[in-house]
DNA sequence: ACTATGAATTCTGAATACAAAACACAGCGA
DNA sequence: TCGCTGTGTTTTGTATTCAGAATTCATAGT
């Protein structure tokens, strides 16, 4: 296997979300930098491009002299993510190829079958609708578009571990995804891109609730 | 007035972003960090947490060890992000108070009537013409979207110098935000988002031939 | 003449050092 | 008792230094 050649920054942002996902971190604390360089082992000056990343997009803020804190999650802002990325990812599959789309159909609705039951743990889950999230806009021609949602959803990341639990309709979820498969298969690109946007809305509704009051 | 007491980086990064818009820089070209730091009277440190912002929002790229580059013009990229623009900011329409678009509509128009003639200069122009979306988006609740909006929108600087010219059909232009603010003036807010989206989708066909092929 | 190799140079990536701002707290005075 | 002020500490923001990668250029070999 190759050897990782990337930036530590990357590498630093990457281990920051991925903390992220596993609720290590708290909404609204700040951020100690010598003490977390100290902790991942490495300087000031990497993490700090890494911190510097984040609020970029979205996942951290900082304020002139005190440093930078985990931004706090309210309804407000998640309803706002939720539906910039309802909006860009319809948007994605508008910009996809049609056929390929008809293509991967079917296997798109295998995933969607396959959804993960109530048991599973949440990561299992979480990567699963993930991986079909990604395979639906794999067609996606326009590569900034692609980069967009990604950095997007990295915002998104900070709800992860509020939204753990058995409470999850997946069932209503695993439906919506097949309704979006079978619309692409019938050819029904709009459709499904409506379909789309209502599974990203409808989901934030469900979840809504587990979302402290700002 | 008071002391500007915000951090060097963004400083700098809009003072990159203003001579990127000047044509000051050529796209494609690498940046030499020290001559760059020396030229602007800064540390290397600050500018380069200014180039990594600038990376995450497209302007840069960064390649390991090699360093950052403005990242070189393309007509497919141009479509990229014309096509981005087109749908965030109709969806920020979408997201605003309808009251209130009402309100300004009668001041939308007048602003597209008293666009500047092809004799004023491009950045007369270009003021202009951001001056009339901002005031469109005021009104939008999405605080998110409307960052990611002007995010997404740094990355169009780099074309804004391609663009220059007398060619410019301004007319159009003009017509084209008056057809918005007179939708938005009878309420139609659906139509008044989908002629946002035209404006943009037209405005980037006519550019196209002014971007050198990649 | 052309390619390949290797040393010298240049530049980036990361670590460290320094300066200044924010914070905490004790002492003083109204 | 409350608030102000000044000092000491902590932490950030910026500068500088160091190490290593990439590039350049000269030279040797085919």
């Amino acid at each position: 296997m190759p050897i990782d050649r990337r930036p530590l920054r990357e590498q630093i942002r990457e281990e920051l979300l991925s903390r992220l996902d596993r609720g290590e971190f708290a909404a609204g604390t700040d951020i100690n930098e010598v003490a977390l360089a100290a902790e991942l082992g490495v300087s000031r000056t990497p993490l700090r491009e890494a911190l510097i990343t984040l609020a970029g997009e979205g996942v951290l803020q900082s304020n002139q002299g005190r440093g930078f804190r985990f931004a706090p999650v309210s309804r407000k802002e998640f309803r706002e993510l939720c539906e910039i990325v309802a909006g860009l990812e319809s948007l994605a599959l508008g910009c996809s190829d049609p056929d390929y789309l008809r293509e991967i159909a079917p296997e798109l609705l295998r995933l969607a079958r396959d959804f993960p039951d109530r048991i599973a743990e949440q990561e299992v889950i979480e990567r699963h609708d993930d991986e079909w999230h990604d395979l639906l806009l794999s067609g996606c021609r326009n590569e900034r578009l692609l980069d967009l949602i990604t950095s997007v959803k990295a915002g998104l990341r900070r709800y992860a571990h509020l939204l753990a639990g058995d409470e999850t309709p997946l069932e209503r979820e695993a439906a919506e995804h097949c309704r979006v498969a079978e619309l692409l298969m019938s050819g029904d690109l709009a459709g499904a891109g409506q379909a789309l946007h209502d599974n990203w809305v409808n989901g934030m509704e469900r979840l809504m609730s587990r979302i402290p009051q700002s």
